[in-house]
DNA sequence: CTGAAGTTTCAGAAATTATTGAAAGTTTAG
DNA sequence: CTAAACTTTCAATAATTTCTGAAACTTCAG
């Protein structure tokens, strides 16, 4: 590894736990995206000084949030691994993935608790609550959905439309009519 | 606490270290934003079945977090805790803070790796693709910012649209000029 | 079928993170 | 100033998570 990529190994190892695996599921995933070429377990293994089971675990991981994929090469015996797609794509596998994780679940539970039959007065107040949080993970959710729909391009095209958003907004009576109109 | 609540309790409990703080501060946070009063540390201590230092220590957290402030209530000792604003407040401020903690180091670290001069020939290669993250990061983090500043009842407007950006955006180019000439 | 090359599993060890509770600190009423 | 009421700190311990390495498993060439 040159410095440069050991560099953005280590941090992604350190940042790892921050963003949902463990640090050496980090370090893996820093190494095989950087990676020219296919790596095999054992070389991922002697890179990261890790023991081969670890990493057995960590590319079990890696797949599991379809971010990494196997890949046979002619003649060799061994399993190779190279990234799942491009930066995007594994942007948005992690996204979806961490969104199954941390919000889905809990607009699950929001809603049962919104359905049952409150058995104390104050609980008209809670369950209130619980439902302005569940709308809001909701809405969030569902806005993320749409900007990874639109793809890399479309984003940055309404990234420089900065503010011009909350514009454009303004004037969308006017222009939605007009579209469905012709 | 009512069964609904400590049901809520509990789920944000086990959720809190998804979320980016430990159970007992995934606990408390549900707590006070579901108490309809102030509440004191003791009072939170016994709700919850932790020691009172820890407690201590959890709210300290919840106020780096500015997720809950202080409040005196006139002729009491102690403090109580109340949410520092209203749910959207407090998404926002959970937004924020991780994307201080998980993406704001990683753009820093990539920014100076792309200044970096290439020990080797093949890190050019490996400054693209970190440069290619970097410019990632930046345009999902400005949008995020962007959607937080249109504030909740926007965002639900924009959310109707649905998919409906998409084709606005094409459209775009069409309304701009006319808006700018007006 | 055999064994070499490779992978996975999992019990225990190591490392990390969370929690307690006692001691030290702070604030205020009197 | 003192003492009661309350809060914070932090060393020790408990709980949890991660990592290792040896054993079991799989695959395939000969």
């Amino acid at each position: 590894m040159t410095p440069i990529v050991t560099s953005a190994v280590m941090h992604f190892g350190e940042m790892g736990s921050r963003w949902g695996f463990n640090r050496t599921v980090g370090q893996m995933l820093a190494l095989i995206v950087l990676s020219e070429k296919p790596l095999a377990a054992q070389e991922i293994a002697d890179a990261l000084n890790i023991s081969r089971g670890n990493t057995s675990m960590g590319l079990k991981e890696l797949q599991s949030w379809r971010l990494i994929k196997q890949q046979s090469v002619p003649g060799e015996r061994k399993e190779f691994f190279v990234p799942a797609g491009s930066i995007w794509v594994l942007a948005n596998r992690v996204f979806e993935e961490r969104r199954k994780r941390e919000i889905d679940p809990t607009m699950s539970l929001l809603r049962d608790l919104m359905l049952d039959n409150p058995a104390h007065e104050e609980d008209a107040n809670v369950q209130e609550k619980l439902n302005e949080i569940h709308d809001l993970l909701e809405s969030v959710t569902a806005w993320s959905q749409e900007l990874q729909n639109l793809g890399p391009e479309k984003l940055a095209t309404l990234m420089k439309l900065g503010s011009g958003v909350g514009r454009i907004l303004e004037l969308k009576d006017r222009i939605l009519p007009a579209k469905a109109q012709s």
